[in-house]
Formats: C-alpha cells, sequence, structure tokens
RNA sequence: GGGUUGUUAGCUCAGUUGGUUUAGAGCAUUACCUUGACAGGGUAGGGGCCACUGGUUCGACUCCAGUACAACCCA
C-alpha cells in the first residue's frame, strides 16, 4: 500500500461523512441502552457559521461522540431558532432592495417574504456544521417556528397568562426608534461616546434664586416633573419645600430629595424626568411624580412635549439648545464622554421609554431553577459561575416578552371593546371567551383583533430541550421519557441568564424536572489581542476556508487545545496549524507501522517486550485519566494527554524502540501488539479528530462492513496492580538513554559506534531501575558490565542513584561535562541547604507529621548521596 | 455605582483538602541534526521573587485581609 507523506483530508472527510449518514451512524431510537442526549443551542435560522459555532459544537461533537462509544445512545439534536428581531431586520432590509417598504405591506405578506427568506437561507448553518464532522441525528431537526414548536409556544404562554403570572404592563423599556420596537437590555450595547455635558439655569418660583442642572439630552427639559438633590447636600437644603420652574415650557415642579443624586457629578443637582430615564423613573414612583411622554413611538416629539411637535428627537435637542441659548439658560456647555445605548442591531439611538409591554412574573417560577443548582441536582462547570447564577436567581426582574415585531411567535391576546382582552389558542374560542367575558354574545369576529405583536426569541427557546421531543403537545411521550432531562448543555457564559437560567425554569415548570443535568460553559472566541470577533472588525476568519486548509480534524484540535473551561480562546492560525501538524503525525506514524513486513518466525527481542508491556499499561492508566477529566470536563486537558500519549511516548519512544532495523522484518507478535496499540490509540482520539482516525482505522485493517471507529466500543480503562510499576521503571530507563546520548553529544562520539556501560552495583539492583535491553536498542550499548568499584577511564553519570560509566579511551578532559556536573552539584547543595533548614527547625520536627519529617529525612540522605558521588565524579575528570 | 472572577515562563493555561526531591504543560524561542514514517520532523537546552503588602502556620503558589491592575455581568 502506497501512502502518502502527506495526509490530506479533504478525501477522507467527505467520503467518512456520506458513508456515517448512509448508514445512519449518528440516528437514535430509543431504545434498551442508556441516552445521552444533547439539545444544540439553536443557531439563528439565517445565520452563518462563525468560530463561535465552531468552538461550541465541536465541543459537543466530543462528547456525543465519547458517549456512543461508552455504550450509550447518543442523541444530538440539531435545529435553529427564528431570532425575530436579526431575521426582521435582513428581511426588511431584503425588501428595500426590491424598493418595498415594510410599511406597505400587510402583514401576511411581510410574513410570506419572511419565509421565503427563512427558506432559503435557513439551515446554511447546519450544512456547514457538518464540514466539522458534526455527528447531529438530522431526521430530528427542528425550528423554533415550525408547527409543533409554535403550539407549545402558544400553549405555554396562555398557560402561564392563566396561571396569572403574565400580565400588562407599563414599563420603561429601550426603545429602538428605527425599528419602532422594544429592545431587551441584552439587545443594547453601551458604548462609550464623545457627547455634550449642558448647563442650566432652572429659576426657582417666585425668587431671583436659579439653580443649576447639567443635562446630556436637554430636549428632555420638556418632560422634566420635579428638580433634585442629595439630601445631605448642605448646597440645597435651604430649596427644601420650594418650587422650581422648568425652563421653556415654564412648569413649575417641586424641588425634591433623594439618595440616588451623586453630589459629585456635574453641579449635584438633577432634573427629573419620569417618562425618558429609567432611574427618574424609579424616582418619580418614589416621589408619585406625573409622567409626560414628549416622544412618540417613532422619535419624533409628540404634543405633550408643548415645542418641537413632531421634529425629530436630534432636531429637538438642536432647537432646544438655541432656544436655551436665547433665553439665557444656558450657561455652558462642556464636551463629556457618557454611554450610550445603541441597538444591537440597526445601531439607533436607544431611547428609555414608558410603553405598554407583556411580562412574566419571574420570581416565584425562579424558585425551583435557584434550587436545582444549590442542591447540585444541575451541575454548572466551571463551577465559578454558580455564583453569577445564584445572584442573578435571586435577583431576578420580570422578563419582558413582547417584541413589536411580525416575524415570531404572534401574542395570543384579542382585544374587544376598549383594552378588554382574552387570551386564547385562536380566533374561534377567543370569540367565545370574549363573548362571555363581555356578557355581549353579538361579538362577531371582525370585532376582536388580536395582539400586533411578537413574543422573545427566549421566549421560545427557553423551551428548547421539552419542545425538541414535543413534550408540550404531547406531555409524556415517549421519546421525553427516553430522552428527557437532556445530559448536558453546552454553550458560552454569555447567554447563561437569556437563556440557560430559563430553560431551567421552564424544564421545572412543565416537566417538574430539569431539562439537563450538567451545565459547560466555553469561553469565546477572540482574536490575539483579545478582541471580540466581528464582521466590521474583519479578525474573524471564515471557518470554511479553516476547514479546506487544515482539516475539519485539524481545526477541531486547534479550537480545543488552547480553551479550557470558561476562558476565552485567543484565536492565532498557529492553534489549527498544530492540529494539522498532530494529523500529520498521526499519519506518518500509522505509514511506519503499515509499511513493516510480519515474520512469524522471528521471536519478540526483550527490548520490544518491555516497550509493549509498558505502552499497554500507559494506555490503560491513560483511559482512567482520561475518564476523570472528561467527567470534569477537563476537555482540553483530556485532548492534552492524548496528544502527548500519541506523540511523546508512542511515536518518539514506542515506536522507536520496537521498529526494525531498517530492510529487516518484524517479530509477528510485536507488530500484532502494535497494531492493537495503535487502534486503541486512535478510538481514544476519535472523538476530538473523527476523520482521521476512522480512516486509519480502516487501513489498519480489513474491517468487515459496518464496523467503524464511531460505533467501536471504547474499553475501560484497566491497568494492573503493577503498571504504576511499569510506567516508572520505564521513565528511568528514558533518563538512563537520555544520559548517555548527552554523553555522546559531548563526547562527539557518533551513534554508530557501541558503547559499553559499567553499573556501579548488582545486577539485580540495575534491573530494578532500568531495562538494559531497551537501553542496549536505543543507545546502541554492546554490553553491560556490572562492577563493584569504578573503572578508570570512564565518563560517570547517574541514574536515580547508581553510578553508570561509559568507558573511554580518549582524554578524559571535558570542559562541557565538567559544567554539567559543577551544575548539578550547585542544585543538589542548594536543595540540601533547604533540606537542612527545615530539619534543623525545631518547631517543624515537633510540630509537622512524623511522614512528612521522615520524608524531609529521606531527601536529605538522597541529595548527600548524590552530592558525594558527583563529587567523586568531579575528581574522576580531573576537575 | 453594585456584584463576580482573575493576576503563575515571551504567549495561552494547569497546579484537585497547605508538606510529593528547591513550580508543570503546549506553543513560541535557542543550538545542533539534509538519521530511511514525519523539516508540518528529530535531539538537547534556556526561560518564573507564583501581581504587591501584611497576617495565620513549624511550613503558603495554595488559607485570610488589604492594595494595584484586568476581565465579565447587572444597573
Amino acid at each position: 500500500m502506497n501512502i502518502s507523506a502527506k495526509y490530506d483530508p479533504s478525501v477522507t472527510e467527505e467520503k467518512w461523512y456520506g458513508r456515517w449518514l448512509e448508514d445512519g451512524l449518528f440516528r437514535s431510537v430509543p431504545d434498551s441502552r442508556e441516552p445521552y442526549t444533547i439539545a444544540i443551542p439553536p443557531p439563528n435560522v439565517t445565520g452563518v457559521l462563525h468560530m463561535g459555532h465552531m468552538l461550541n459544537n465541536t465541543i459537543q461533537d466530543v462528547l456525543m461522540r465519547r458517549a456512543r462509544m461508552k455504550g450509550k445512545n447518543g442523541c444530538w439534536v440539531p435545529g435553529t431558532d427564528h431570532a425575530s428581531i436579526a431575521t426582521e431586520a435582513k428581511v426588511v432590509a431584503m425588501l428595500k432592495e426590491r424598493g418595498i417598504s415594510k410599511s406597505d405591506l400587510s402583514r401576511q405578506e411581510f410574513l410570506d417574504h419572511a419565509w421565503e427568506w427563512t427558506r432559503k437561507h435557513g439551515g446554511i448553518i447546519l450544512e456547514q456544521l457538518k464540514r466539522l464532522g458534526a455527528s447531529c441525528d438530522w431526521e430530528r431537526t427542528v425550528f423554533t417556528m415550525d408547527r409543533e414548536r409554535y403550539d407549545s409556544v402558544i400553549k405555554v404562554f396562555i398557560d402561564l397568562y392563566e396561571k396569572g403570572l403574565i400580565y400588562r404592563g407599563v414599563r420603561m423599556v429601550n426603545w429602538d426608534p428605527q425599528a419602532s420596537t422594544a429592545l431587551s437590555d441584552e439587545e443594547v450595547n453601551y458604548v462609550e461616546e464623545e457627547s455634550k455635558l449642558y448647563y442650566v439655569k432652572y429659576c426657582v418660583a417666585g425668587e431671583d434664586d436659579y439653580v443649576v442642572v447639567a443635562t446630556t439630552r436637554p430636549e428632555t427639559i420638556l418632560g422634566d416633573t420635579a428638580v433634585c438633590a442629595n439630601p445631605s447636600d448642605a448646597r440645597y437644603a435651604s430649596l427644601k419645600g420650594k418650587k422650581i420652574v422648568v425652563p421653556m415650557v415654564n412648569r413649575e415642579v417641586p424641588f425634591l430629595f433623594d439618595d440616588y443624586v451623586d453630589m459629585e457629578f456635574g453641579t449635584g443637582v438633577l432634573k427629573i424626568t419620569p417618562a425618558h430615564d429609567i432611574n427618574d423613573y424609579e424616582i418619580g414612583l418614589r416621589h408619585k411624580l406625573p409622567v409626560i411622554d414628549i416622544l412618540k413611538s417613532d422619535g419624533t416629539l409628540s404634543d405633550a412635549a408643548g415645542l418641537f411637535i413632531g421634529e425629530d428627537r436630534f432636531e429637538a435637542r438642536k432647537r432646544a439648545v438655541d432656544l436655551l441659548r436665547e433665553s439665557g439658560a444656558l450657561l455652558k456647555v462642556e464636551q463629556h464622554r457618557n454611554k450610550v445605548g445603541r441597538s444591537e442591531r440597526t445601531n439607533a439611538v436607544i431611547e428609555p421609554r414608558l410603553s405598554v409591554q407583556w411580562f412574566l412574573k419571574m420570581e416565584q417560577l425562579a424558585g425551583p431553577a435557584l434550587e436545582a443548582v444549590n442542591r447540585g441536582d444541575i451541575e454548572i462547570h466551571p463551577p465559578r459561575f454558580v455564583n453569577v447564577y445564584r445572584h442573578w436567581m435571586e435577583n431576578v426582574h420580570d422578563w419582558c416578552i413582547s417584541r413589536q415585531l411580525w416575524w415570531g411567535h404572534r401574542i395570543p391576546a384579542y382585544y374587544y371593546g376598549d383594552g378588554d382582552f382574552v387570551v386564547a389558542a385562536d380566533a374561534d374560542s377567543a370569540l367565545k371567551k370574549a363573548r362571555e367575558a363581555s356578557g355581549n354574545p353579538n361579538l362577531r369576529p371582525e370585532d376582536i383583533v388580536q395582539d400586533e405583536d411578537v413574543l422573545d426569541t427566549w421566549f421560545s427557546s427557553w423551551l428548547w430541550p421539552v419542545t425538541i421531543f414535543n413534550g408540550i403537545n404531547d406531555p409524556g411521550n415517549r421519546e421525553m421519557k427516553y430522552y428527557y432531562p437532556t445530559n448536558d448543555l453546552i454553550t458560552a457564559p454569555e447567554i447563561l441568564f437569556f437563556w440557560v437560567a430559563r430553560m431551567v425554569v421552564a424544564g421545572y415548570e412543565y416537566e417538574g424536572e430539569r431539562p439537563f443535568n450538567n451545565i459547560y460553559l466555553h469561553g469565546l472566541v477572540r482574536d490575539k489581542q483579545r478582541r471580540k470577533m466581528s464582521k466590521s472588525l474583519g479578525n474573524s476568519p471564515d471557518p470554511l476556508e479553516l476547514i479546506e486548509r487544515y482539516g475539519a480534524d485539524g481545526v477541531r484540535v486547534g479550537m480545543l487545545l488552547c480553551s479550557p473551561a470558561g476562558n476565552d480562546l485567543l484565536y492565532d492560525d498557529s492553534l489549527p496549524e498544530q492540529g494539522r501538524n498532530f494529523c500529520n503525525k498521526i499519519w506518518n506514524a500509522f505509514r511506519l507501522v503499515n509499511s513493516w513486513q510480519a515474520d512469524e518466525s522471528l521471536s519478540q527481542p526483550l527490548w520490544s517486550a518491555e516497550a509493549v508491556g509498558w505502552m499497554e499499561q500507559l494506555i490503560e492508566s491513560s483511559s482512567v485519566e482520561i475518564e476523570t477529566l472528561f467527567s470534569r470536563f477537563r476537555i482540553s486537558d483530556a485532548l492534552m494527554a492524548l496528544y502527548r500519549l500519541f506523540w511523546e511516548q508512542f511515536s518518539s519512544w514506542y515506536l522507536e524502540i520496537v521498529k526494525p532495523v531498517e530492510g529487516k522484518a518484524i517479530d509477528a507478535e510485536t507488530y500484532r501488539s502494535t497494531k492493537e496499540i495503535f487502534c486503541r490509540l486512535m478510538q481514544l482520539i476519535h472523538p476530538f479528530m473523527p476523520f482521521i482516525t476512522e480512516e486509519v482505522w480502516h487501513l489498519a485493517g480489513n474491517r468487515p462492513k459496518g464496523d467503524y471507529i464511531t460505533t467501536s466500543q471504547l474499553p475501560v480503562g484497566n491497568p494492573d496492580a503493577d503498571a504504576a510499576m511499569v510506567i516508572r521503571r520505564f521513565e528511568a530507563t528514558t533518563g538512563i538513554v537520555a544520559s548517555v546520548r548527552n554523553v555522546r553529544r559531548e563526547r562527539q562520539i557518533a551513534n554508530k559506534k557501541p558503547l559499553k556501560i559499567v553499573v556501579l552495583s548488582t545486577e539485580a539492583a540495575f534491573e530494578q531501575l532500568a531495562v538494559a535491553p531497551v537501553i542496549a536498542r536505543l543507545c546502541n550499548i554492546s554490553e553491560f558490565v556490572y562492577s563493584e568499584s569504578k573503572p578508570e577511564r570512564a565518563v560517570p553519570f547517574m541514574a536515580g542513584n547508581i553510578q553508570l560509566y561509559i568507558p573511554i579511551e580518549d582524554d578524559m578532559d571535558s570542559d562541557a561535562e565538567r559544567d554539567r556536573i559543577v551544575k548539578e552539584i550547585e542544585y543538589y547543595t542548594g536543595f540540601l541547604a533547604k533540606v537542612n533548614k527545615k530539619l534543623s527547625n525545631d518547631s517543624f520536627v515537633n510540630n509537622a507529621p512524623a511522614a512528612v519529617v521522615e520524608n524531609e529525612i529521606k531527601k536529605r540522605v538522597d541529595a548527600q548521596g548524590k552530592i558525594d558521588a558527583l563529587k567523586e565524579q568531579l575528581a574522576m575528570l580531573g576537575g
């Protein structure tokens, strides 16, 4: 078999992904096995794959593949969410290009366009996930707006409404005047911007006196209903009970005192505009102030403003400044940096605005979800996020669930008469309910009007682990019973509240059970300067291009190697490069083994027997270690352990020992063991690198049809009782090999020249420490001589406390060697001093546990022995 | 402003109840190697007052307090 010296991922990736799908390896149906379930964090239906998805889905795939190989019935449910704001914005933009404005369309016409868009662009991202190797059960693909999911959301809304948990209320919301919708806090970006701080004179009613108020939004003066200072601010104490005249509109408002006011900021006097600032709103509530709403939904001034009616808010600001200046009320203007909220989607400046919205009461619902994490029924990894979760849940706010959009689940509330409404699944039952509620049996279908708004996208995705198995429409169905609760949820900390915590809430409310056992939070992918990856910065590589360049396996390894749980991943091309290099290492190691000719008539050399035993025990104990790492979600550590196991232990040590001399055959026993070891390593690595391992799995043997590494079973690590001893013995061996190589280099002795080693010890003692055949094989040693006295002209070195010598013919003088020994003596002398200091401390000897003291004494003896031997060696070198 | 979490090698990070032969890994770096699986490689090295200051202790990277800096979340 002729195999290329470089691994080419493109061919194998396409081939194996196709076969896996053809043979239905990712398909899951309930059976007698234990399930292992993951619900994908649904990406936006119109989204494209970015680096964050790569990391997120690689982790899920690793867990899923490993679970399958451990005998579980793995079920990874893929899907997308409808992302109402993002998608609607995209559809609006598309229509604009075609010269159509949203306001020209009926709701239904608009939705037709949106669906068309979704059908065209939706699911691209899922196809891209296949390139990564994601082993989802694609037959289960779901969407938050498909029939089952849509109905579930409406059902839940009605249910919560009937339980009294959903209400309509007037609240200060983040208003995007451009999109004409309320935004949730998480959809608002606060950015530092250069703005102006205006100092405005407010006269005291009936007096010549005045106070100065600093504001960044002078147009909101029109909505002022009070002026306020800190109660402990002596400067303004005399104004207690007085009235203040609001400039421009000459309205008299009270002068109040409230702790909220920061004495340091501006002049220490705050104007209160309850309709247009969240803090002012709360102060307004405390002091029962009237609310004057000066803005309309499109950002122009309302009649209530009294001035600049119909002007845009920024135009009104300019005119307000002019007017204030003319009247002499404007004292000065300062440059000022402050944080301005902008819409994540439209980038419009957000207006805090009062509006009628739908809310979900959270306090009661949050209880079981908080307890579940406190009790440990749901584990969060890494655990430091438990505090964050707890803090949020203990201070949970009611959730504003309505959005002034069309793309989404339309709120099932129907209005009749003057603001009265009923909540019902459809128009027919709404009419029935409305007739009952109004006592008017003559209400006609056209007398009731459904709410125009849709629900927040999270209000559908919070049900995700339940609705993917249709648990709302068909409670207790077979799949729910089997797959729910799901096992692990893999996501980023930034949506811990918006999504994760709410899923926990919904899980308990609707299933009386947690939605998942573990929450694993990984970091964000950033660039090397720690900047977020973003389109505008252009610092995000195209994931598919990366896969083409480095291979899917290479990219997967690159993503994982550098992403310890919860930490951000600082992306750099060197990461997938490292992954690609690892692929190549595997590939070439395989080429080597594959090139060997096995000969049944040859007996196994001693060195190979030792190496096989060592490697086998190493794999067994590594398997145990890796299992532990996985149970703690230390996924990058598990990968690193395998990386080193394959590269250092297997390739650099094991293969170098067992490989036959060029052109010669290998004994059949070692050959068989090597292939078994190789395949076992491939199995361990497979969850991380599915493609190359599947390829090698098939190349390594004549596999019967259907024998995939993907569905192979991974043995449980089962080290022998003496595994630790075998591994330690081998480590001592490698130490000696390194020493001999050093001597060769320092003395410039060619590898081809055989050397003799004199061991100052009995053979038995030496064998306990190391294995002569392995050393002989790797260092070209012709003979080991066991002696009780040291030889004359010989280079000394040490292994543990055993002294070894390499007899030589040349001059003994070697600076390099002397330097090395002097350095070692220095090291051990320093070490010994530290140990002695401890031991001469009476309180240490009296207070420390006996075992610790004994160990220190042993350290002292060992170090002293070593120093003595090294000094002898130095003398021998004539130093 | 409130909260949470960090600060260990040039970079990214481990370090599990305080004592494990004077702190580990990967990458990067240095020297040497056109050695037959692999230069996408091999061999051998260098590199750290564990942020700072106190405290607890026989003993602190580890526990406590404070300081500085950073990040994230909430307002």
